[in-house]
DNA sequence: TTAATATCCTATGTTATTACTAGGGTTTAT
DNA sequence: ATAAACCCTAGTAATAACATAGGATATTAA
């Protein structure tokens, strides 16, 4: 019942980009150290993330990623079930046809319900209001 | 993200308790069929619900488990966090020290949420509304 | 045109965990 | 005597997690 890394450095990472938006494309290289993983791991994240369509990518000197839409519109629910799979705690909430007694057991419902509450929060945060917290915390106080 | 079948089998031998209660102890073997699990392998998780002290057993012919305490007094976080290990989707929800980040990550305020959102599901419901959830669901209608 | 820099692809390896199965022995109470 | 809990060790097959490694290809500033 643990995230993967892939779902944490992916979701740092559009955090990064969220927060540099403003340096025009961002280069893996700049991604990776400032996140303190290696280029080639980050390399087979990036991917995920792209064909999920919350980035692009620029090519050549100067080149780098870029969000492909408003942070506002990207939800972290979408980010790690791109990077994570399903976030239903047991395989019969998605597929109830696979458990015999998917009709029949009140376990069943309360996997269903946790579900829901994870749903409710990762589907009620923007990519935008990650980045807003993130600017609080780095305040100076 | 996934709960370990640990988790799936052990809260089932829990509500069969729960809802078997009146025929005194059940032997190890009922549970299982029940269940449709292995003895031996429900050998294994029946000592984790022991220790935490959810259920006892009584040795001997005719002898078997019964649950430990009221079926209302006991919260399904508990008995999933005994199968488990903690519910949080990522270490440094349990432990901010190990990550030199936490203080300033805004990832690590929605993982915490998270965690807060499962608990609140689990801690909200007893062994014992699980129970009434199973009756309604085997009335005949 | 070329050199620098970036993306993209494939393969490999390590480690840990999960989910069991297997077989035995001991203790306890009816 | 029997049925049951209890205890112990071991093995294993599959899967996933977490990377590392090396090179191929594309792009563009200079």
């Amino acid at each position: 019942m643990k995230f993967s890394t892939r779902s944490r450095y992916g979701t740092r990472a559009m955090l990064d980009l969220a927060l540099h938006s403003d340096l025009g494309p961002i280069p893996l290289k700049d991604l990776a150290r400032r996140q303190g993983v290696s280029m080639k791991y980050l390399e087979q994240i990036i991917p995920i993330l792209k064909k999920a369509g919350f980035i692009t990518s620029v090519r050549g000197i100067n080149g780098g990623y870029v969000l492909a839409k408003d942070a506002g519109k990207i939800r972290l629910l979408d980010i790690i079930e791109a990077l994570e799979g399903s976030l239903s705690p047991v395989d019969c909430v998605d597929m109830p046809k696979w458990c015999p007694r998917s009709k029949e057991c009140a376990t069943h419902e309360v996997w269903r319900d946790v579900r829901g509450a994870i749903d409710g929060v990762l589907g009620g945060t923007t990519l935008d209001d990650l980045a807003e917290r993130q600017r609080e915390l780095s305040k100076p106080h």
